[in-house]
DNA sequence: TGAACACATGAGCACTTATTCATATATATT
DNA sequence: AATATATATGAATAAGTGCTCATGTGTTCA
């Protein structure tokens, strides 16, 4: 640590003080969104819930990966199901992520 | 792909298309957030410019991995840096990210 | 020109990740 | 109970990631 660092810009928009459960939760949330599988799926579920078969066919991926993925999802509760006879419907679980991952999306689309 | 799909809860707020430009830049966007060690920096990168030697010290990293990191945020114009000298000021660049990066902290912490 | 400082680069390694294949589980139907 | 359907699980493998060590590059100053 040497010399010359400027101040703040705006004063009340400092660095967050971020503690390791904090910093672990967001790169886990990030981390999650960082695949381009589980960004189609999530981005299919905006649109309603489906059966994992469905999201297969619909997205031209396999039945293992897929349930690979929304495992992935489900464990951190950006997605959830519910049973209908032998079929699950898949929906989203936190919209608040899922509004972060619209966002991104908008973001890249105009740049 | 077989029986019950549900309509879409809103309609004008369908999946977009997502083409394949689109789906790699959010996928590059969210791995770039996705680990700790960039997520530390960029949340430092918030309060102002800093050269890599004080960076480092602040988040007790070693000066090599600090740079390599930079590096990857730099390539994806999330970072940019100015010189002055042998030093180099590294500051934010993109300010729609950092503020997703801001929200999903907040989302993080009250969880 | 040569030394000192700030930073970048490349190789190497441990670790993680995404996908696929084979197989297991659970529910429904006969 | 046997079968069919929908999904989950585990192992294996190929590819990617983050860090560190050693070294290279560029700028300043004597």
């Amino acid at each position: 640590m040497s010399s010359g660092q400027q101040p703040a810009k705006e004063p009340g928009n400092g660095a967050q003080h971020l503690d390791d459960k904090t910093l672990f939760a967001v790169s886990q949330m990030f981390k999650a969104l960082s695949s381009p599988t589980r960004i189609r799926i999530l981005n299919l579920l905006c649109t309603g819930e489906y059966p994992v078969n469905d999201i297969a066919g619909m997205l031209n991926l396999g039945q293992t990966c897929v349930s690979h993925q929304l495992r992935i999802l489900k464990d951190l509760r950006l997605v959830k199901y519910r049973r209908e006879g032998t079929t699950l419907y898949y929906s989203e679980d936190d919209h608040h992520v899922m509004n972060l991952l619209k966002q991104a999306i908008e973001h890249a689309e105009h740049q």
